[in-house]
DNA sequence: GTAATCACG
DNA sequence: ACGTACGTGATTACT
């Protein structure tokens, strides 16, 4: 029989540490929970303990506090972040139905030692889990020692058993003591001998083993006559060390194994998981939520509810009719549109739901969906977008949308990361919906029971007016109401038709392309072969091994597996081996053809025009990104690589207009930081990385040099960022002092872009999140954590996501004025790209100029600033020409 | 599933 | 003294 027993203020310390900031929605810390129970759960599967139990140290001072008063006194209190986690902590056990111990006057490392002891008593096995080395005195052949590290969220445990501790220090278990006795330990406060280090005790300790064997045999002793005279002067604190570093083990506690034996976890544990927002760990372990119910769920609110399936024309007609009247109704439908369930208010407690299934349906389906989408019902749904977009692939109306949860779930906090009415609905009302069965392949299948499956529906429709209600009165409160109406909802339609007309691909010119790069890298490698053998060119490890191994070059740089074999290191080595330049060319081609020529070609339809998915609630500032394919990561930057913009094309008599905004980011920061001297550059019209080169280096704007200028565009990038003397150092190849001088000008010469930085990053610490002039808002944890980078980290995002946001908030209500543009001038121009500054639209070419004209003016008179946005735009028959 | 790399703004 | 830019997505290798 086996227990496993827990030092849980050591396991809590490293998850708190090791696991990033994580908040539930209301701003309470949970990243060390979760680490700690993700942590359990690893080692419960590793180890399979009939028993398991948990220590934890009290706030009480103990005898080793009262015996020495420098014990411990260097240990600071735990941040609050994470002192406000160990009740949870606790509930959280309680609720596993984990036993767990805590004596007034013992530390967690007594009562482990205790607890180990009385194991051994009664013949049990015990795995003591504890990232101190400490415990390991307790290792005995029945005792073994866990020790666990946490580096970068990853767990790593090491079992230390008599034979793997002797492999390790050459002496007994117990003898670790005496080690400690003679070298001290910094973090608790044992002062040790002084003058012993960690070598000299470890030799001093494998030939003595015990501190009363060494001093016996003193001064007689195999050691350095100095290291003798400090150790004849160090005996009593010695003593004294050997006292505190000396677990007890017969601490008066009641225990026996036989009391901690597994058990099942509690009901309630749902609930604390479910208001923890753990909802990985709900679906991980399986939880369902407890029988009966929390008391406040049995009091709902009595609405009589009346469902109505409409089977024919005449009775959807008079569900319209109903739902014209309501002031909004909620709506969902399946993503093939064969299910919609609408539900409206009609009395302060009644409500009518219509379902329509397209399976039951007597009269005109297409008829039906029409007149629900024509604009005369409000609509409040969820993912507005995508339902958007299959109407449209229906040749159908999409009119009439005023909510969408999902958006506004997303402007409310733009790092949830998950925006499902599930888990929306969990992180609003602490409370967990059933698996949506509605969504399940034919679910509403004439062959399927439709019982459960119309339940499941219906209460995730009940769920999405319930996040509606909720969500309405916060958007307001938090300023984003306007951001919403006029931007984020209205994009919808916007985005759903750039999708569905989707960007030309000139697949045979592609696939030459392709088959040009086959030659070259065929070419590039036996090229590569002949210098270092055959091997796997596309393997960072094998690739490693014949440059640093085989090959003996100078490794720069690791990464957490081993060498580092990136761009940046190879370059530096480009001169070692001809074999160097090869692998760059090599990866630039294999590159160029794995993923997008090879990549597109997969996704081009018969009618050749690549239709993206642009996500709307996936980044952190508010951006869009683009999936299947990714058409926002074309290349640019290389020749070679914009050739492949030559395969992005207009349609035959068509021209695309590319029109980009410049330095969109930095006229944002001059306008929100206010500062005068920035605000001047962009008004004088000259180039802004020139100014900000003459204001930097001092000189007059005729004679700042090409370098100068370099070197001010990079300030000014870094500034965006978030700014290190460090980074830019790197990003410029000077040396730290260098940089620093060159940012501390840039602050003297724009004083109220410094005051924003402090300003902005105070705001943040106080708020708990930072927000773009629009309030968008991300919730920003980081800025509170006591870990060094992690604070560092979130101070550098509440300087960028105000700036980076506000570029995305800009564009977006560009892109939703040019829209309407380009309809109210009865154009056929439509935009059918954005590339986060820059707007692409596809046009007659005799509209040509008319719409350069409408883009460059609707995005440079979308919003006024104290700064002119300024928009070049410019055409041609492909991407490249038009760039 | 994660890590490394590299494409974009 | 810490170790460093902000935001994405796709591919490949490998556990």
């Amino acid at each position: 029989m086996k227990l496993m027993v827990i030092d849980g203020n050591s396991i809590v310390n490293r998850s708190f540490y090791g696991v990033r900031p994580l908040t539930t929605r209301d701003g309470l810390y949970t990243n060390a929970v979760y680490g700690f129970i993700t942590t359990l759960q690893k080692l419960l599967d590793e180890e399979k303990p009939e028993a398991l139990c948990v220590t934890f140290d009290r706030r009480e001072p103990t005898f080793r506090h009262l015996e020495y008063e420098g014990y411990k006194a260097q240990r600071k209190g735990m941040p609050e972040e994470l002192a406000q986690q160990m009740p949870v902590l606790k509930e959280v056990l309680d609720a596993m139905d984990i036993p767990r111990y805590e004596l007034a006057g013992y530390e967690a490392d007594d009562l482990i030692g205790t607890i180990s002891r009385k194991c051994e008593a009664q013949n049990w096995d015990c795995v003591v889990v504890t990232g101190d080395k400490d415990s390991l005195q307790l290792v005995t052949d029945h005792t073994k020692v866990k020790l666990v590290s946490t580096r970068m969220g990853q767990t790593t445990t090491k079992d230390m058993t008599p034979e793997s501790f002797w492999e390790a220090y050459g002496f007994e278990p117990i003898h670790i003591i005496d080690l400690k006795a003679l070298m001290g330990d910094a973090s608790d406060n044992i002062p040790g001998v002084k003058g012993v280090g960690e070598k000299t005790a470890m030799a001093l300790v494998q030939k003595y083993q015990s501190i009363d064997a060494l001093y016996a045999a003193m001064p007689a002793i195999d050691a350095k006559p100095a290291a003798i005279k400090k150790l004849a002067e160090g005996e009593e604190s010695a003593r004294l060390s050997h006292h505190l570093a000396t677990i007890i083990t017969d601490a008066p506690l009641d225990f026996g194994p036989g009391q901690n034996l597994r058990r099942p976890v509690k009901p309630e544990l749902y609930n604390v998981f479910l208001r923890l927002e753990f909802n990985k760990l709900i679906d991980k372990m399986q939880l369902t939520p407890p029988e009966t119910p929390p008391a406040e769920k049995a009091e709902q609110a009595d609405v009589t509810v009346h469902v109505e399936q409409a089977a024919s024309g005449e009775q959807a007609e008079k569900l319209l009719e109903a739902f014209r009247q309501a002031e909004y109704v909620t709506l969902l439908a399946l993503p093939d549109l064969t299910a919609v369930a609408v539900q409206c208010e009609t009395g302060p407690d009644s409500a009518l739901v219509g379902t329509f299934y397209f399976h039951r349906y007597q009269g005109d389906w297409n008829r039906l969906l029409a007149a629900l989408f024509a604009g005369d019902i409000k609509i409040v749904s969820h993912d507005v977008k995508d339902l958007t977009r299959t109407l449209l692939e229906n040749g159908l109306p999409a009119e009439g949308f005023v909510f969408d949860t999902a958006l506004a779930g997303y402007l409310l906090d733009a790092t949830a990361g998950h925006y499902d009415i599930a888990r929306l609905f969990a992180s609003w009302f602490k409370e967990e919906l059933p698996k949506p069965l509605y969504l399940e392949p034919d679910a509403f299948s004439p062959l399927n029971s439709a019982v459960q499956v119309e339940a499941s529906f219906l209460s995730y429709l009940a769920a999405v007016d319930a996040l509606y209600e909720a969500m309405l009165p916060k958007l307001k409160e938090t300023g984003a109401g306007w951001l919403y109406d006029n931007v984020e909802l209205p994009l919808c339609r916007v985005l759903a038709e750039m999708e569905t007309a989707g960007f030309r691909v000139d697949a045979a010119a592609l696939r030459r392309f392709g088959e040009t790069l086959t030659a070259a890298l065929e070419a590039l490698e036996g090229k590569i072969y002949s210098y270092a053998g055959k091997f796997n060119i596309n393997s960072p490890k094998q690739l490693g091994e014949i440059l640093f191994d085989k090959l003996g070059m100078p490794a720069y740089k690791k990464t957490k597996t081993g060498y580092s074999t990136n761009a940046e290191v190879l370059d530096k080595l480009r001169g070692q081996h001809p074999i160097v330049a090869g692998v760059l060319e090599y990866r630039q081609y294999a590159k160029l053809k794995s993923t997008y020529v090879d990549g597109l070609l997969k996704v081009i339809p018969s009618d050749g025009r690549v239709r993206t998915s642009f996500q709307m609630t996936v980044t952190a500032t508010g951006r869009l990104s683009s999936t299947e394919p990714n058409l926002q990561n074309i290349p640019t930057r290389t020749e070679l690589g914009s050739e492949l913009r030559r395969m992005f094309t207009a349609a035959p008599g068509m021209v695309l207009v590319d029109a980009d905004y410049s330095q969109i980011e930095l006229r944002l920061l001059a306008h929100i930081s206010g500062d005068e001297a920035m605000r001047d550059a962009f008004l004088s019209g000259e180039d802004f990385h020139t100014v900000t080169a003459a204001h930097v280096f001092n000189v007059p704007l005729g004679q700042v040099t090409a370098n100068m200028r370099r070197a001010a565009k990079a300030v000014n990038f870094g500034i965006v960022y978030g700014i290190s003397a460090f980074s830019l150092s790197q990003d410029l190849g000077v040396t730290v002092a260098e940089a620093k001088e060159y940012m501390d000008a840039y602050f003297t010469r724009f004083p109220g872009v410094k005051a924003y930085m402090d300003g902005i990053i105070s705001k943040a610490r106080a708020d708990g999140y930072v927000e773009t002039m629009f309030h968008r808002r991300r919730a920003l944890p980081e800025i509170k954590a006591s870990n060094f980078n992690t604070r560092s980290f979130g101070e550098r995002v509440a300087l960028n996501m105000p700036i980076q946001g506000a570029a995305a908030d800009i564009i977006k209500l560009a892109m939703v004025k040019v829209f309407h543009r380009l309809r109210k001038e009865n154009l056929q121009a439509r935009l059918i790209m954005q590339v986060h500054d820059e707007l692409i639209v596809e046009c007659p070419e005799d509209e040509t100029e008319t719409v350069k004209k409408l883009l460059a003016e609707e995005m440079e008179g979308v919003y006024a600033l104290a700064v002119p946005l300024t928009a070049e735009a410019h055409s041609g028959k492909n991407w490249l020409e038009a760039k």
